[in-house]
DNA sequence: TTGAAAGCGATACCAA
DNA sequence: TTGGTATCGCTTTCAA
C-alpha cells in the first residue's frame, strides 16, 4: 500500500515515518556500512514502501563521486555494428545497476568534443570509446583518473586498455574461405582509414592472396557504409579483370556490394561470391544472405565492463575470436 | 593556458583565484540571476579558463532539481527505425544542452519496468515513450509532474501528449501507389499488435482495397522484423491466389519479404511489387531498392522536444506527413 | 546498534 | 553589484 505524496519522499520522510534517524535509513538502503537490527530494518523497509521512496541519484552522486553512468562514445547509432555493442553493453551494465550514457559524434569534427565533454561533465564513472577520435587529446578529457577502454578499435592509444575482436584471424577466415571455393581473383571493398591507421582486414586479405600465389587486385577504398560498398563494387567490376569474389570490409559494405552486383545483372554467388565482416542481423536477410565473420558483441561488451571495474590494473588488451557464419553468398549452398 | 589540477577545480577554487565570492561565479556561469560588472566577469572567466573548471552537473542537479537529461524509452536500438529517432532526438537535444538517456526494454516484460524506473530514478527531466508498455501504470512512474510525450506510437495513453506521423495518409499513399500500377491483388505483411490496439496500416490497406473494389486478401500477421517479413511473404505466396503486390508494414518486414520472394524465384517488381513503411536507409540498399513511405524523423524529434518544454499546456497531438519515396521495388522504374 | 553532524558542489535569497 | 549563508538529499565518521 503506497501513499502518493505531492512532493517526492526524501530519506528524511522515511526516517520520520520509521521513527529512526536518517543515518539508519542510509544503512539499510546501502546494506552498510553498519549493521541494523532486523526489526529496525523492517520498519525502515515498510516506510520506504509506504512512501514510495526512491533515493535521489544526484544527491548520492554528489556525495560519493560516482554516478553509475558509463559513457560510451560512438560515431552513430543508425548502424547495426554500433547498435549491437550499445545493446550488449546496456544489458551488461543493467546487471551492475549502471546505465550507458551515449555520446554520439556523428563523425563531425565539431560534435566530437561536445560529445565527449558532455559525458565527462555529466560525471560518468568511466568511458568506452568506440570511435576513432580525430584529436587524440580528447581521449584525456576529464583527467587521468577516469577508467577508459577502447572497444574494437582500429587505432591504438598509448596507455589505454583495449578490448577487441581478432580482426586478423577473422579476416583470414573470410578470405581463406573464398580461396577454398577456388576463387583466384578476390577483391576487397573497404575504406581508407583516418590518419595513418592501417586497415587490418585489407592487410590480411592481401597477405592471404600472396600466400596462395594469387594475383593481387587493387582494393576499392570508398567509405564504411552501403553507398561505399555499392561504389566499391562498381569500381571493382569495371576493371579489365573483375574479381570472381569480394571480401567486404563490413556488413553495410557487403549490402552495397550486393546491390551493385544485382544491378549489373551478376549472379551471387554464381558469378561473384561475397563474404562480409561483422555479422549483424542485416547480413542475414540480404539477398542472398551474406556469409560473414561475426563480431563477438556480447563477450566483448562484458569484458569491456570488467576492464573498467578493474581500474588500476595495467592497461591490457583482450582479444576475442570471430566466427565464420556460412550463408548463401559464398557459394557453399549454391 | 590551463593548469591541470590534481583534484578537479570547484567553484570555490575559481572564486578564490578570481578574488570574488562563489556567488559571483555562479552569476557569471548562469548569466544571472544578478548582473555582474564586465570587469569582474572577465576575471571570473579567466579563472575558469586557467583552472579548467567545469561545473559539477550532479551538484547543480541536486540544487535545481533539473538534470538536463531526457529519458527515452525504446524497445531496442538495433533497428534503424528506433535508431533514426534516437539520433534525431540526440541532435535536437544537443542544441538545448540536454542529453538523451536511453531506457531499452528489449520488449521483455521484466526489463520494461527496470528500464523506465532507471530513467526516473536518475532524475530525467522528461520522458519520451517510443514503445508500447505492457503495463499502462508504467507510464505514471515518477509521478504526474514529469512532462511526457508519446512518439509515433500506436497506443494512446489518456492525457498524454503525442507526436506522430500521419500513418493513415502514409499507408494510403503506399497502397494507392500499388493500385495505380494496376495491381488487383495486394497483400499486407505486418504483425498483430499487442493488446487490442489496431494497426492503422492494415486498416487503411483494407480500406483502400475496398474503395477500389479490389478483392480482399488475408493479411499475413507475423512479427515486426526481417524474419517476420520473410515468413509473412512465404505465407502470402503459398495461397491459391498469391498477390501481385505486397505492402510491407515496416522496412524490416519489407527486407524479409524481398528475401522470401527471391528465394521463390520471383522477380521484383515484375512478378510481385513491394512498397514498405518507414523509409530508413536499409530500404534504399535492398535489392531491388524499396519504394517506401518515409517517417519524418527529424521533424518529429524536434517537435517532441518542443512539446516537452511546453509543459503545462494541454496535451495535444502533432501529426506529420509521410513522404512516398519511389525506388525500384514498386515497378515505376522497371 | 543508533544518531548527530559535517560536507559533497552549486544556487539564490537576503543583506550590505 | 557583490557576498554570506542556508539548502538540496545523501553518506559516513565519530560519539553515544
Amino acid at each position: 500500500m503506497s501513499v502518493k505524496p505531492a512532493r517526492p519522499a526524501t530519506r528524511t520522510d522515511v526516517a520520520r515515518l520509521a521513527g529512526v534517524s536518517t543515518t539508519v535509513v542510509s544503512y539499510v538502503i546501502n546494506d552498510g556500512p553498519r549493521r541494523v537490527t532486523s526489526r529496525t530494518r523492517q520498519r525502515v523497509l515498510d516506510a520506504i514502501e509506504r512512501l514510495g521512496y526512491r533515493p535521489n541519484a544526484n544527491a548520492r552522486a554528489l556525495k560519493t563521486g560516482e554516478t553509475g553512468l558509463i559513457g560510451m562514445v560512438v560515431p552513430e547509432v543508425v548502424n547495426a555494428y554500433f547498435a549491437e555493442f550499445i545493446q550488449a553493453l546496456d544489458r551488461a551494465a543493467q546487471t551492475m545497476g549502471s546505465s550507458i550514457l551515449l555520446g554520439i559524434t556523428y563523425e563531425e569534427a565539431g560534435r566530437e568534443e561536445r560529445a565527449v565533454r558532455s559525458l565527462v561533465d555529466r560525471g560518468v564513472d568511466s568511458l568506452i570509446y568506440q570511435v576513432d577520435l580525430a584529436d587524440q587529446r580528447l581521449y584525456q578529457l576529464g583527467g587521468g583518473d577516469l577508467p577508459r577502454v577502447l572497444l574494437d578499435r582500429s587505432d591504438v592509444v598509448p596507455g589505454m586498455a583495449t578490448v577487441g575482436a581478432d580482426t586478423e584471424a577473422g579476416a583470414r577466415a573470410a578470405v581463406e574461405h573464398l580461396v577454398s571455393h577456388g576463387h583466384e581473383r578476390i577483391g576487397y571493398v573497404g575504406s581508407p582509414m583516418a590518419g595513418r591507421k592501417v586497415d587490418l582486414r585489407r592487410v590480411v586479405w592481401d597477405e592471404v592472396l600472396r600466400e596462395h600465389g594469387l594475383p593481387g587486385v587493387p582494393p576499392a577504398l570508398t567509405s564504411w557504409n552501403r553507398e561505399g560498398g555499392y561504389r566499391g563494387a562498381r569500381e571493382l567490376m569495371a576493371s579489365d579483370e573483375p574479381p570472381t569474389a569480394i571480401f567486404a570490409g563490413s556488413d553495410l559494405i557487403g549490402v552495397g556490394v550486393l546491390r551493385a552486383l544485382h544491378e549489373l545483372g551478376m549472379d551471387v554467388p554464381g558469378d561473384v561470391a561475397v563474404v562480409s565482416f561483422d555479422g549483424t542481423a542485416e547480413s542475414a536477410y540480404s539477398w542472398p544472405p551474406l556469409t560473414a565473420v561475426r563480431q563477438p558483441f556480447e563477450e566483448m561488451a562484458r569484458r569491456a565492463l570488467e576492464v573498467l571495474s578493474e581500474r588500476g590494473e595495467a592497461p591490457g588488451s583482450s582479444v576475442f575470436p570471430m566466427q565464420l557464419i556460412v550463408r548463401g553468398s559464398c557459394g557453399c549452398q549454391g
